[in-house]
DNA sequence: AGCACGCCGACT
DNA sequence: GTCGGCGTGCTC
C-alpha cells in the first residue's frame, strides 16, 4: 500500500475537477512540498495540500496515478503560505491551484527535482544575511517620525501611516525594517509598492542601508532565473527584506514579521486579470495570520483603509486600524500653492491658458522646471473628417483608435489594432481629415511652438520632454528619461499619470493638470477619489527641495485648468485637506450604500452578441434566486460595460452587493457551481467567458 | 489552463 | 486529395 497525496494543480475552477488531484506515492511527502504529476498528457508542477497514511485512506472507483517526483530539495512551503493561498482561493473565487502555481516562480514549473536540486546547491546555502552591516548613517528623524514609530513598536497594527507627500514616510518604513532585523536574528520583512517603475529607487535605498545581500526584489520584469533566484532566497530566508509589486504579497517568507504597502491606495495592488486579488487586502489578512505587524503608508488612503483608521468617538468604537498621521514635509519646501484655472472665462479652444504659460515661462527664464500632466497619449484621441463624419472608430472595439503623428499610425488601444493614417476619409475622399482634442504628444508639440522664442538662462533654447507608455517602451528608456531630468536637460516635462508618480524631481517648481475634469462626473464612484490622490501626488512632485526653492527665491505651484472650479474636490485640494475630502466622500457613501459601508462584486461575461452575454447574466441572477442568504444581497440589472466591444467581443457586467461581507461571500461560494453549469444550458449559449471579480475596483 | 479529438475551407 | 481553423471535452 502507499500514501495518497492531494495536490493543487494549476487548472482553472472547474466543475468536472476538484480544487486537489489525489495521487499514489510511494513515500511520505510533507504537505506543502512540491511535486511533479501527470496530468492527462502532461506532466505538472503541484503543491501538495494534504497527505493521507497508506492506512488512512480507502481508494476511490478511479484508479490513481502516481506521483512523478518529488522536489525534496526544497523545503515545504509552510502551513501560514498555504493557508493565505487557500484564503485567496476561496475568497476571490479561484481554484486553489490556480493561486497556488501563480504564486511560485515560473521557473520552477520547469524544473525536475534533480534540476533543482543542482540550483540549490549553486545558490549555496541559505546563510543569513546580517541586514544591518551597511547601515548608513541616517539623517535623526523628525519629532512625527519618532511619534509614529513608537506607535508601530508598541501597539499592534494595522497601521496606516497618513504622511503627506515629502514627509519622509519610506524613512518610516527603513527604521521600522531595522528595529524589527535588529530585535529578531530571523525576521523578515515584505515591502510593497505598486509599480515596477518605483522598485529600482526602493530597492538602492534599503541595499544601502541594509547592504546587498539582505535585499532581493520580486517584480514580473525579472527575467525568471532571477526571480527564481530572488523566491528561493525569500522561502530559504536568506533574503531578510524583499521589496516587490503585488505579487510579492505571496512570497514564501518562512520568519514574516512586517509587511509595508506603500501608496497603499494605488489601483495597481488590485490584479485585473486571472485571479482578480487585492495585495494590500491580502496583505493585512496575511498579518493577522502570521502575526506580522502591517503598514499602509499613503498621503491620499483609500476611502476604505481611512474609514477603518476611523478613531474611536462617542457611540463609535473606531476602526481596526490605527492612524497615524505625518503632516509635514520634511527637507521639502511648503506644499505647493493651488492655482485654477477657470477654463469658462478663457477663449474657446483654449489648450493652455495664457497664466498658465506665463508661469511656465518664468519657471524656463529662472532655469527651473515644470511639469504638464494630461492623462492620454497618442496626438489625439481621434481623427475626423469634417465633410462627411467619419471618425477613426476601431472595427473591433466600440472606442474610437487614437492617432499618434510619430509614426503615423491609428492605433486601439484597447486591441492593439494599429493601421497607417489614410491619407484621405475613408468614407467620402475629403483629404481634409484634422485630429480632435489633444493627447501628450500633441501638448509637446504645442508647448514646443509656443516656447520656441523663449531662451533658457544660458541662452539656448527651450527643451521639452515626454514621458509615457510610448515614450519608455524600449528597455531602460524611462530610466534614461528620468535621468535626463534629474540632470536638468529638460525644462518642461509632459507626460501621463505615469510621471506623478514616486519620482523624487529636485527641480520641479510647477505642475499642471491641463485637464482632469474627466473623473469629475464619472459613473464610476470611485474616479473622484482616485483624481484627488493623483492630483495631491503630482502636487507633491513640486517643490521637494526646499534649500533649492529657497535658493531660487521660487515657490512650488500647482495649476489645474478646469471648467468646474467650484467643485468641491477643488476646495479640499487647494487646502491639501485629504481628511475634507475623505468625510466628504464618506458622508455621500453613507445613504448611497456604497463601500466601504457595502461589499461589492461584479459578474462579468464576455459572449459574441450582448444580447448572449446579458442573457447569461439575468440567467445567472434568476439562478440566485433560490440560495439561502440571497435575500441580503442586491443584485443589479446586466448592463454593457463602458467600452462595450473589445477586440470582437460584446461585454456585460452585472453589480453584487451586500452590507454583509460574509452573506455576499456566501452567495458567491454558492453560485459558482451554477454558473459552470449555467455556461453549459441554452442560456450560456455564445458566452466565451465568464469571472467573478469580488471588491471591485472600478465599476 | 493545456491538449486532445472532431468536423468543414484553401492549398502543395 | 491533405493542412488547419477553433468548437466541445477531459484531466486525479
Amino acid at each position: 500500500m502507499s500514501w495518497c497525496i492531494e495536490v493543487a494543480v494549476q487548472a482553472p475552477a472547474h466543475s468536472a475537477l476538484g480544487d486537489v488531484l489525489s495521487y499514489t506515492c510511494p513515500v511520505s511527502v510533507a504537505p506543502g512540498a512540491l511535486v511533479r504529476v501527470p496530468l492527462g498528457r502532461r506532466e505538472v508542477l503541484g503543491v501538495v495540500w494534504a497527505a493521507h497514511a497508506p492506512d488512512a485512506w480507502t481508494p476511490p472507483a478511479m484508479a490513481l496515478k502516481p506521483v512523478a517526483g518529488v522536489l525534496d530539495a526544497l523545503p515545504p512551503l509552510g502551513d501560514a503560505w498555504r493557508d493565505l493561498v487557500a484564503f485567496a482561493a476561496r475568497y476571490y473565487q479561484r481554484s486553489l491551484g490556480e493561486i497556488a502555481l501563480a504564486a511560485l516562480p515560473p521557473q520552477l514549473r520547469d524544473l525536475s527535482a534533480a534540476q533543482l536540486a543542482r540550483r540549490l546547491k549553486r545558490q549555496g546555502p541559505a546563510t543569513r544575511a546580517p541586514g544591518t552591516d551597511a547601515a548608513t548613517p541616517a539623517v535623526a528623524p523628525t519629532a512625527e517620525q519618532t511619534a509614529a514609530l513608537a506607535r508601530i513598536e508598541a501597539e499592534a497594527g494595522p497601521f496606516l501611516l497618513f504622511g503627506s507627500t515629502g514627509s519622509g514616510k519610506t524613512e518610516v518604513y527603513l527604521r521600522s525594517v531595522a528595529a524589527l532585523l535588529e530585535r529578531e536574528p530571523a525576521a523578515q520583512a515584505l515591502v510593497m509598492v505598486p509599480e515596477i517603475n518605483l522598485t529600482p529607487q526602493l530597492e538602492a535605498r534599503f541595499k544601502a542601508r541594509f547592504g546587498a545581500d539582505a535585499v532581493v526584489s520580486l517584480h514580473s520584469g525579472m527575467t525568471n532565473p532571477r526571480r527564481l533566484a530572488s523566491w528561493l532566497a525569500a522561502h530559504g530566508g536568506a533574503a531578510r527584506i524583499v521589496l516587490g509589486t503585488r505579487m510579492a504579497v505571496f512570497a514564501s517568507m518562512p520568519s514574516l514579521r512586517l509587511i509595508v504597502v506603500d501608496e497603499e491606495h494605488d489601483p495597481s495592488y488590485k490584479q485585473q486579470e486571472g485571479a482578480r486579488y487585492s495585495a494590500r487586502d491580502l496583505a493585512v489578512w496575511r498579518g493577522r495570520r502570521e502575526g506580522a505587524k502591517v503598514i499602509l503608508g499613503s498621503a491620499t488612503p483609500s476611502l476604505e483603509s481611512w474609514h477603518r483608521s476611523r478613531p474611536a468617538e462617542d457611540g463609535d468604537a473606531g476602526g481596526s486600524y490605527l492612524r497615524l498621521a505625518m503632516p509635514s514635509r520634511v527637507g521639502a519646501g511648503a506644499l505647493p500653492a493651488v492655482r485654477l484655472v477657470d477654463m469658462n472665462l478663457q477663449p474657446p479652444k483654449t489648450v493652455l491658458s495664457g497664466a498658465l504659460l506665463d508661469a511656465i515661462g518664468q519657471r524656463i527664464a529662472r532655469g527651473e522646471q515644470s511639469m504638464v500632466f494630461l492623462n492620454r497619449r497618442g496626438y489625439a484621441p481621434v481623427l475626423a473628417c469634417g465633410d462627411c463624419g467619419w471618425k477613426s472608430e476601431c472595427p473591433h472595439c466600440s472606442a474610437y483608435r487614437v492617432f499618434h503623428k510619430i509614426d503615423r499610425t491609428l492605433r486601439c488601444h484597447h486591441c492593439g489594432f494599429t493601421e497607417r493614417v489614410p491619407r484621405a476619409c475613408p468614407t467620402c475622399g475629403n483629404p481634409d481629415i484634422a485630429p480632435v482634442g489633444r493627447g501628450t504628444e500633441r501638448l509637446e508639440e504645442h508647448l514646443g511652438e509656443l516656447f520656441a522664442a523663449v531662451r533658457r538662462p544660458d541662452g539656448s533654447a527651450v527643451r521639452i520632454a515626454r514621458i509615457d507608455a510610448d515614450s519608455t517602451r524600449k528597455q531602460g528608456a524611462l530610466e534614461t528619461q528620468l535621468a535626463a531630468v534629474h540632470a536638468g536637460e529638460v525644462d518642461v516635462l509632459v507626460g501621463t499619470q505615469m510621471i506623478a508618480k514616486g519620482h523624487d524631481f529636485r527641480r520641479i517648481t510647477l505642475v499642471a493638470a491641463v485637464n482632469p475634469d474627466g473623473a469629475l462626473f464619472s459613473s464610476d464612484f470611485r474616479a473622484p477619489e482616485r483624481l484627488f490622490g493623483l492630483l495631491m501626488q503630482s502636487a507633491g512632485r513640486a517643490g521637494r527641495d526646499a534649500a533649492y526653492l529657497a535658493a531660487q527665491e521660487s515657490t512650488a505651484e500647482m495649476w489645474i485648468q478646469t471648467f468646474h472650479p467650484q467643485h468641491p474636490l477643488f476646495a479640499a485640494l487647494r487646502r491639501h485637506d485629504y481628511a475634507v475630502f475623505a468625510e466628504g466622500e464618506l458622508k455621500e457613501r453613507v445613504p448611497a450604500g456604497m463601500p466601504p459601508f457595502a461589499f461589492q462584486a461584479l459578474l462579468r461575461a464576455d459572449a459574441r452578441t450582448q444580447e448572449a452575454a446579458q442573457a447569461f447574466l439575468n440567467a445567472a441572477s434568476s439562478a440566485a434566486d433560490g440560495l439561502p442568504g440571497a435575500e441580503r444581497v442586491t443584485r443589479y440589472p446586466a448592463v454593457p460595460l463602458t467600452i462595450q466591444r473589445v477586440a470582437n467581443v460584446e461585454r456585460a457586467q452585472m453589480l453584487i452587493e451586500s452590507g454583509s461581507r460574509a452573506a455576499l461571500q456566501r452567495l458567491l461560494a454558492q453560485w459558482q457551481p451554477l454558473l459552470h453549469e449555467l455556461r453549459r444550458q441554452p442560456e450560456g449559449k455564445g458566452v466565451i467567458r465568464w469571472l467573478v471579480d469580488v471588491d471591485p475596483q472600478s465599476i
